[in-house]
RNA sequence: GCGAUCGUAGCUCAGUUGGUUAGAGCACCUGGUUGUGGUCCAGGGGGUCGGGGGUUCGAGUCCCCUCGAUCGCCCCA
């Protein structure tokens, strides 16, 4: 039962798959949240948001059964005609979002005419999946997406990836943590076509080598033939090619000549223009490619990528829907983008001891007080605790004080150090004359100052420090 | 949607073959009455053992159902 009946009434569990943030985790969730946005911004890309929740029929424009069976559906209940149309079609008018790329396609496409070219847009929305919850993937979680809207360059898809190597090296991560694989379904499906594969079905055969490595391979084997696929062939080809283009890869990022590359394909062209702008972006080692990327949806079409960790599931993917915008009713308009999910990010600073504690997180989000403010008088000392208290927040300042009932300095500065407190303002005798001491957390220094010295001097004391 | 494991205070756990008012550490609160920072001492609040049902003289301890978490399958935007 989600609730139990206690002396107190009713104790409620939160829905399965989705967090409550605390102060200690709602630190680390902006920890990563204001890393995502930092990073976003200083590379150029602009802050949107949509609602929460769209109309069931934007997400089946282009969406396969299988993610509509994963929808949260909702509906207002106010119209006995929209009631009946879910218990008749078990469809409701709108679902929560379970992805961000549609509602970006049809902002772009509802004001294409207006906006520039590239636009280049990112949101930090919560997104909801009825799935069954497991490590790293929730039903409820966040997602940063990043996307360059009219540019079908592949300096647009390094533009994407160069944000998201920028956010793993602001949070401390290094390329041997995590690889980004490269992949491109032109260059793949070209490959199809030319083991004899025919136009239809392509996509189908994209769609099995997505699922290559969970599928025994008599299945595998049976599933090429009926779509006239020699796999052994074409798996040999698919990775000759592939160590082609690494060994370009391990060149360039080297400074040796290039090997030579067969160019004359237009698909492999384009991977060697992505590998220049990623040269010139310095994430090169970060890199590799791997065609066994194909990503399960159908709306991708040139180059694709994930971005993995050692056993962790995707902490990102993406890649080229140059279609998608079209779809939705804008103007034919190429677009490039990734989606990179909180919780399994979490999973891997965790992993690798890149989450900062409680102290840290608090430097890193501004929340330590600057000062807090504690009696060490008599009567007249306690009772001007909360006016100073009030002065200081006047001031612009983050001002606290303790809430506990003790006089005992050592445990107030005990309470002063817990928050995390840049300075401890002691109210004593002297306050009657117009000063306080003033000790400084950071070094332990204490200082007698005037009453109105105090914003500028506590101002000053955090500027100077590093 | 399917399978496996687990579920005792806010957290980490202990609870002998079922047996008196369920324990510890940490955290929290209050004291140790003029005192300067993660010490020390004493005291206190807080669990009815995820929830419901059953077996039994008696269940946290056995059985069933259910909710949740974790791992795998499906799926993965």
């Amino acid at each position: 039962m989600a609730e139990t009946e206690g002396k107190r009434g009713k104790k409620f569990q939160g829905p399965k798959g989705t967090r409550d943030f605390y102060p200690r985790e709602m630190a680390r969730r902006r920890y990563i949240e204001q890393a995502w946005r930092k990073v976003a911004i200083r590379h150029g890309f602009d802050e949107i948001e949509g609602p929460t929740f769209e109309s069931s029929d934007l997400y089946a424009v282009k969406s396969g059964e299988g993610i509509l069976g994963e929808l949260f559906q909702a509906f207002s209940g106010k119209s006995p005609e929209e009631v009946e149309q879910v218990k008749a079609t078990g469809r409701a008018p709108y679902a929560l979002r379970p992805e961000f790329t549609p509602t970006l396609a049809r902002m772009f496409a509802d004001k294409a005419a207006s906006l520039p070219r590239p636009t280049k847009w990112f949101a930090i929305p919560l997104h909801y999946r009825a799935e069954r919850p497991q490590r790293g993937r929730l039903r409820e979680f966040l997602q940063w997406n990043v996307d360059v809207i009219g540019d079908g360059s592949a300096a647009a898809d390094a533009e994407v990836i160069a944000a998201a190597v920028g956010l793993f090296r602001e949070l401390g991560l290094e390329s041997k943590h995590l690889t980004v694989r490269l992949s491109n379904r032109d260059l793949v499906s070209e490959m199809l076509r030319a083991s004899g594969v025919g136009e239809a079905s392509v996509p189908a055969a994209l769609t099995l080598l997505d699922r290559r490595d969970r599928m025994p391979p008599e299945v595998f084997e049976s599933s090429c033939a009926e779509i006239g696929l020699d796999p052994i062939a074409f798996i040999r080809g698919l990775d000759e090619v592939q160590k082609q283009m690494n060994e370009a890869l391990a060149a360039l990022e080297n400074g040796r000549a290039n090997p030579p590359i067969d160019r004359s394909s237009p698909a492999t062209a384009g991977l060697v223009a992505l590998l220049a702008e990623l040269a010139a972006r310095d994430i090169l080692k970060w890199c590799e490619f791997d065609f066994s990327i194909v990503r399960g949806l159908a709306y991708y079409t040139g180059t694709v990528f994930e971005i993995t960790a050692q056993g962790q599931r995707a902490i990102a993917g993406g890649g080229r829907y140059d279609r998608l915008i079209e779809m939705f009713g804008g103007p034919p308009t190429p677009a490039v983008g990734f989606g990179m999910g909180d919780v399994v990010l979490s999973l891997v600073l965790e992993e690798n001891g890149l989450m900062p504690d409680e102290a840290m997180l608090a430097e890193y989000l501004n929340t330590r007080p600057d000062a807090f403010i504690i009696s060490a008088g008599g009567p007249e000392c306690d009772a001007a605790v909360v006016p100073l208290v009030a002065e200081m927040r006047q001031a612009g300042l983050h001002a606290r004080r303790s809430y506990k009932s003790t006089s005992k300095i050592d445990k107030l500065l005990k309470d002063a150090a817990a928050c995390f407190a840049r300075t401890a303002i002691i109210i004593d005798d002297a306050y009657s004359g117009g000063t306080v001491s003033v000790k400084d957390l950071t070094d332990g220094t204490q200082h007698i100052l005037k009453r109105e010295e105090l914003p500028g001097w506590i101002r000053d004391r955090r500027a100077a420090k590093p």
